[in-house]
DNA sequence: AATATTTGCAACCGATTGGTTGCAAATATA
DNA sequence: TATATTTGCAACCAATCGGTTGCAAATATT
């Protein structure tokens, strides 16, 4: 199957479940509390989340809180890389010009 | 229809065709010989790629040249910001774990 | 004027996606 | 021990995705 970093954060139930993660880590129960859909469905998105690295989980008792893998969405930043560099000398361009006039 | 620039670049050929346009515009047909698929398939990426605003064309006669918006890829950046506190964060535990050393 | 090239658009197709419901297993609680 | 809670898994479903083929329109070329 065709699980990558970049296929996982295309959805934006699962950008914001990560958003969620950042701040602590939670049980799919809590998580899907913030949702309207239901537990299953964001059990899904956990699924595909812990699938490619982006999100590990740690069992206590019949619990299971996941938390965000910050090093695989690295990937993308990685990959972001040689864009950043266009619109960095972009905002230089601009830059020159304010300051010609 | 949901199109944004995450599920824009969430598809394998799509951010092949952007690693190409990035290097300089390019026509449907000289991108397409890139690929294994058709030249409607690519077209159809470039398609999507437009719609969200990630390429741009400028039409000369009967070619069209696509290049690379970069600041649309900036919105991905943008959304990493919070992530890449985090994988600092555990840089910087590393670089004191091996001053330690 | 006739022909070739470049492109976009529409129809169709199988696979995947994101969602649902139902249920069984494991752990906590009464 | 009986019951409640938390979770994962499987089956199913409509919608979307990435791909194909066929065709028409616009521009170059002969």
């Amino acid at each position: 199957m065709r699980r990558d970093v970049f296929q996982a954060i295309a959805d934006p139930t699962r950008r914001a479940i990560l958003t969620l993660l950042v701040v602590q880590a939670m049980t799919p129960n809590a998580l899907a509390e913030h949702f309207e859909t239901t537990r299953q469905a964001v059990s899904k998105h956990i699924g595909i989340l812990t699938e490619c690295g982006v999100v590990s989980q740690k069992q206590t008792g019949r619990e299971i809180h996941y938390h965000v893998n910050p090093e695989k969405l690295k990937e993308i930043d990685i990959w972001l890389e040689r864009f950043r560099k266009m619109w960095e000398d972009r905002f230089d361009q601009l830059d020159n010009i304010l300051n010609n006039l």
